[in-house]
DNA sequence: AGCTTTCATAATGTGCACATTACGCCAAAG
DNA sequence: CTTTGGCGTAATGTGCACATTATGAAAGCT
């Protein structure tokens, strides 16, 4: 990461890392993003990190008070049953033309992506299994062949991972997602847009019911830590 | 518009005028915004629109190739079918939601707004009929109460409204646009929610089918004929 | 004549210094 | 003891000057 003038790649870095923290949960709601010390910690100019938060506010992702800052919002559960309303009326839509439209390609992606589900799950691999549990909604979107359906879900996804990362990890192996993905899936190859729909909009349900059954512990940690050790690259 | 330092206000003006710019068929894809010339002709720092300009390249409205700078982007029809297709998928759920959870207040502002679009249409209003329009499907995704599914709704209707500017202003008046409001304001006040979404489905059709069929002037106007004696605030 | 290269120009992108604003502490009055 | 006012500090916001990059045309080469 060691970028000199005019680079457009150092903005995308700064951007990145900001993005992993929240994604990781390592930043709690309501903390306050400084740029000279985020400028510090990444070892870039104040500037760019700057243009950064800037367009994490514009994605959705931190809140900017005019002359105060920015923060990492802090979701309200309102605000949480908001988004997967949302994203119970698009991805409802999604599998049910998903199962209307039938594509050998699309069928072929959606059982090798079930299958290393499986295998995760097989191997106890909480991190990947993570990931892939997140790219499953993503595969749906794809699979519609809509540039901006992917835009927009991936919008609301990513809200819903930042609040899931933090409510979820300790408890993630207790909830049914994987199982959900897998009837899902059934139910698209057997064309069955209606039953696809109705499983979606269950497994959705049962996520934001953990989510907002979950409540923000008392101490969150510094900006610091949440920077420490990024992966590096 | 007289603002000296530190204005919040300053910059939504900038971003307003670029914007009402779009949304007015005023800019024709391709158009290349400068921002020097741009903050010659708003009367304001460049810095001022350079900040208005990546806000609205983020949300879609402008497209920023690096070190070439900002251009009005030429939507294909390709795209515009994957923008009104998302349309059908986000409010094709609404309309079904809003027949299916029926509350007072709702169809009292529905049979207000027909009554307003059908006055316009009586008075040959073409002007607020327009708005009227557009503002028709903003309501419906008011009405469902849910903040996220308005800011989301709201990206795709801007874009579709941009190109529906250019496309239509000529022939606005032979769309039947107005009476398939009426009708899908009928069918979701008599809770028949496959035929509000049905309705809802043919109208956006129609409205597609429109656009792409519209083949873009050879002539584009200059930057400040599209700029030039806005209106006043 | 066609193609490549070079150079001038005009735009965007970046860093820096300064202006402005908000927050928190401390003291004094009620 | 609580509250209010003022002031110092530290953060954000803005404008400016300069570096960098792309474009277009003209000149040189094959």
């Amino acid at each position: 990461m060691r970028r000199r003038k005019g680079d457009v790649a150092a903005d995308r870095a700064v951007y990145e890392a900001i993005r992993q923290a929240l994604l990781m949960g390592r930043l709690q709601p309501g903390t306050k993003l400084r740029e000279a010390a985020l400028g510090r910690l990444l070892k870039v100019s104040r500037e760019r990190v700057r243009k950064a938060l800037h367009r994490l506010v514009h994605e959705g992702w931190l809140e900017a008070v005019p002359n105060r800052g920015t923060f990492v919002p802090m979701l309200s559960n309102e605000e949480v049953r908001e988004i997967y309303d949302v994203r119970a009326m698009l991805e409802g839509a999604i599998v049910r033309r998903l199962a209307a439209e039938y594509e050998p390609e699309a069928a072929r992606r959606l059982k090798a992506h079930i299958g290393e589900e499986r295998f995760a799950i097989r191997t106890d691999d909480r991190g990947r299994l993570f990931d892939l549990a997140g790219e499953f909604h993503v595969l749906l979107a794809e699979l519609c062949h809509n540039e901006q359906l992917m835009k927009m879900l991936r919008g609301v996804l990513n809200r819903a991972t930042m609040h899931f990362s933090l409510a979820a990890p300790q408890s993630f192996h207790n909830c049914a997602g994987p199982h959900d993905h897998g009837d899902i899936v059934k139910a698209i190859l057997a064309r069955d847009g209606r039953k696809a729909s109705k499983l979606m909009l269950d497994h959705l349900m049962g996520l934001v019911e953990m989510q907002v059954a979950w409540e923000p512990p008392p101490s969150p940690p510094t900006l610091e830590e949440a920077f420490r050790r990024m992966p590096k690259k």
